[in-house]
DNA sequence: CCGGAGATTAGACAAAGTCCAGATTGCCTA
DNA sequence: TAGGCAATCTGGACTTTGTCTAATCTCCGG
C-alpha cells in the first residue's frame, strides 16, 4: 500500500483517518514531516513550517507533535540526549545513528532478528523495542 | 573477576587503572555510581555526592561524568528525553526501561542474539548497539 | 447572529547541560 | 621551605529544549 503523495490535501485525509481534526497548522506540520520522510526535531519542524512567514507557534508545534505521537501517526526517536526526533515512518524498523554528523537513518525490521529477550515481569507489556546502531567515521 | 568492594580506597585504584587522576571529587563520584551499581542521572549523582555538606559543584559533576565516559569507566544510557543516565556496568548488556516509573534495569547481552544487521557504509565503525525494551504496566 | 468547544498564541517559566574566568590544589624543583 | 606550574574545581551566567497558562481566535450548529 504505497502512499502516493504527501500533498497538503492528502495530509488532511491522513489526519482524519487517525482521528485528528485537520486544522491548517496540523496540516502544515504533517506536511513538513511526511513530504520529507525524514527524522525531524521539534526545532526543525518549527523552522520548516515558518519559512515564509511565521505561521505556527512553538506551543502548537510541541502540542501537535505530541498529539501525532498519541494517535500513532509518528514515532519518537530518542538517540540524542539533547533533543527528540520525530519519525513519520511507523512501520517496524530500527535506527542507524551517525554520531558525528547526527544523521539518523532507518533499518528495516524485517531483516533483523532479535531473540533471547527475557520474560517480562507479570502485568507488564512491551511498548516498543528500540534498536539503535551507533556508528562513527573510522579514526 | 568479581570486584570485591566499592570502597573509596578501591575507587582510587579503579580510576588509576583507567588513566584518571584520582582526586577527591572523582573518587566521591565514582563511589556514588559503583557502590550503588545503579543507573544514575547527573542530578542524582550531584545529590548523593553532596548529601552531608556541599562538596562538589555542578560543573565538576558534569565534567567528571564526561571524563569517565571518555575513559570507558561508565556508559551513557539515552532512554529518557529529559536526562542522560550513567551506567557503571560496562560489560555488554541491554536495557529494560519502565516507562511509567522511569526504572531502568539491565539485560545481560549473552542471552540475547541480534542478527541480520546491515553492512555499514565504508569507513564507518560501530560504536555501540543499544537495545532498549520499553515496557509499561498493562492497562 | 450567538455561544461554546476546541485550537492557537505569546511569553513566562523550568530543567538539563555548557561555558568561562578566577581560585584552589598538589606536586616538583631549588 | 618557598615558588611556580599544570591540573582541577568553582560559582554563576548563559543556552537550549520543552512546558505551562491565560487570553484570544476559529468555526460550527442552532
Amino acid at each position: 500500500m504505497a502512499r502516493m503523495d504527501y500533498t497538503r490535501d492528502n495530509m488532511a485525509g491522513l489526519l482524519r483517518s487517525h482521528d485528528i481534526n485537520p486544522t491548517h497548522q496540523r496540516i502544515e506540520i504533517a506536511h513538513a514531516l511526511f513530504s520529507r520522510q525524514e527524522h525531524l526535531s521539534a526545532d526543525q519542524v518549527m523552522a520548516f513550517v515558518n519559512t515564509r512567514h511565521s505561521e505556527t507557534s512553538k506551543a502548537t508545534v510541541y502540542n501537535t507533535l505530541k498529539l501525532f505521537l498519541d494517535k500513532g501517526l509518528v514515532r519518537e526517536v530518542i538517540v540524542d540526549p539533547s533533543k527528540v526526533f520525530y519519525d513519520p515512518n511507523t512501520s517496524p524498523h530500527h535506527h542507524l545513528y551517525e554520531v558525528d554528523s547526527g544523521k539518523l537513518s532507518d533499518i528495516d525490521a524485517r531483516s533483523v532478528q532479535i531473540s533471547g529477550l527475557p520474560q517480562l515481569p507479570d502485568g507488564m507489556v512491551t511498548e516498543g523495542i528500540d534498536l539503535i546502531v551507533r556508528v562513527r567515521r573510522q579514526r
